[in-house]
DNA sequence: AGCATTTTAGCAATCGATTGCTAAAAAACC
DNA sequence: GGTTTTTTAGCAATCGATTGCTAAAATGCT
């Protein structure tokens, strides 16, 4: 039905050749300021938009990218991804989304697509069920920039955008300047390297506080809101009990907040909290969670930032250096480790 | 650097022509079994991936779907994008997100975007600011499919897919049958279209059950958590007091949840809770929060059928009617609902 | 064997935008 | 006025896959 407007058709209108369109289109300086100005405001009139499939084709360069992760409805990776699309539009780029649902297999597939689709870039945060980088490595072989984000491969070269666990080191200091002295961990599934990384941090920064490591302040197993409960009520029932959680996740706060409120432990007097994640609901709790914010959006402005400063780097020197971004996270107080009394 | 194959490159190694490989790699009659055998091992072998762009260009068929949605990073659109994508990617589609932030102007933008990356069909719901249809038509002048989702434009002839407010009732059934009689409402920003469906459907729904509706248990301006904490705080100080709330949003009924503690009202003994969204935290509260599933998953999962439906259907009559798909939203009961003596 | 029919594969144009090169027109110079 | 230089615009090839048409090869038939 109805064809769209191309050069040609321009051209023919205006007694043009579509080379002339196609350069008095983007101000070339070939083509005269008048007929230019005449080219675009007929362009304008016939209603005229560029196909960018052709114009792909004939540069081979897509002005797409391509972002797999996990699972699009997470708030971090819908967060990450609106923060890539902010920066993407404003240089008239496009994203396309792929889900890897955590399977190996469909993260190949992924791949296989966005290469299909001739995308600039692959911004990838790799699915659980990773463990190989095969198909990464095709991705570097066809001179398509790669980019890692949040779960990466550590050992390959490429460039990252990671977080850091600052806010735990930050939560640490934030609950014993608060008066708390027996700091307890609910972390997740060990098999998950944000997790473990978390606990590690953890251990970490007790240590550098010179407090002797309790491992039965440690819960290693809160997979679900129903474990962290039963987790929350062996710490809070020991006979010298925690006054301080840290938690990594925010769902595992909630369980807390509730076995506290069960047990009759006054949060936060008696008992200081900070989740991991800054999820929306932590505001909306009372009292409010304190939680480490992961800064998604931002990590999602510097992993597309991180290819417009390769790009630029490109035209300069071939081989550019590989970069590591990291994201510092960060503890956001609110009431659960607030002290009145202090 | 590392040129892709193409199928010239595949015709030069086997000394064939490069239509013949095209045809060739996708069986048809043209080739014999056995060249086409021999043809799809060599393209495995060079690694050949077919460029898309010259796919596209040449049929004029993208393979590609545009979703526009306010903002990617709520939990909503999350899923619905989700549930597109789930339906496109079996039938080898990819989908270009984009964020209208609410704006007319991005989401002009937006389409213009679309528009130019060929696609076969735009997916949209709403910017809270549209009140113009002009940008929506050119997508039908374009001959390119329009898909609207729940927030659409009533009066355009398209394709669309919509939330009922059949929650609501049954919410209103429910808490009738768990013996509740004032029931309260906590409606959302009265210009956007979903808010005060969902008022109005309050409001048939007390009527079906021939209530007096009483205008001061319908709170209108429960924007934020805050004016719901205090539009909770006036119903429930009320002499006579309402028995049960249903909010519009599932973070209004957190604001109830707070307010009850505070005033020592107990939740759902003397207070019964219903929220809307079916959000994440609602079974993580105590006690778990009612909340009107609006199973959004689905809702993307109708989406992307309508449109191969409508393919398919182009076959066979070129003017196909427009259909409209409604997703029944649904209650889920929970705790804040439920009296133990019931 | 000789002719008709079916299979199989190649030729060349096409999709729409881009770009190196060339040719024509206009301006500048002596 | 004539020649050189600069502007301006057109020609044609190109990107890679697809497809209608034609030609050659293989097969079937009498």
């Amino acid at each position: 039905m109805s064809k769209r407007t191309t050069i040609h058709d321009i051209a023919r209108a205006l007694n043009l050749h579509s080379s002339t369109v196609s350069r008095g289109l983007k101000n070339h300086s070939y083509i005269s300021e008048s007929t230019a100005r005449l080219i675009q405001q007929t362009a304008l009139e016939m209603n005229y938009k560029p196909n960018a499939n052709a114009s792909n084709l004939r540069t081979g360069d897509s002005h797409l990218f391509g972002v797999i992760v996990p699972r699009i409805n997470m708030t971090f990776f819908s967060d990450v991804i609106a923060g890539i699309e902010e920066v993407a539009n404003r240089k008239n780029y496009n994203i396309i989304i792929c889900q890897s649902h955590d399977s190996f297999e469909k993260e190949e597939e992924c791949i296989q697509t966005l290469i299909n689709q001739n995308v600039a870039c692959i911004m990838i945060s790799l699915a659980a069920a990773t463990t190989t980088d095969k198909h990464l490595k095709e991705i570097i072989a066809r001179d398509i920039q790669l980019i890692q984000f949040d779960r990466v491969n550590e050992k390959l070269k490429t460039n990252k955008v990671v977080n850091n666990e600052d806010g735990i080191f930050q939560a640490i200091d934030h609950l014993l300047l608060q008066g708390y002295q027996r700091i307890a961990h609910l972390a997740g599934p060990q098999n998950i390297s944000i997790y473990w990384k978390r606990k590690e941090a953890f251990i970490a920064a007790l240590r550098k506080k010179q407090i002797i490591v309790n491992k039965n302040l440690i819960a290693s197993d809160c997979f679900t809101k129903e474990k962290a409960v039963t987790s929350v009520r062996r710490l809070l029932r020991m006979k010298h009990r925690p006054d301080a959680i840290i938690a990594s996740a925010d769902f595992m706060t909630l369980a807390a907040l509730e076995v506290a409120r069960e047990l009759n432990i006054k949060v936060p007097e008696e008992l200081g909290i900070c989740g991991y994640a800054n999820e929306g609901f932590t505001e909306l709790t009372t009292p409010a969670l304190s939680s480490i914010n992961q800064h998604s959006f931002d990590m999602g402005v510097a992993v597309a930032n991180l290819f417009f400063d390769q790009v630029k780097d490109k035209d300069t020197k071939e081989n550019t250096r590989k970069k590591e971004i990291i994201i510092h996270s960060q503890l956001i107080t609110r009431s659960s480790s607030l002290r009145k009394d202090k």
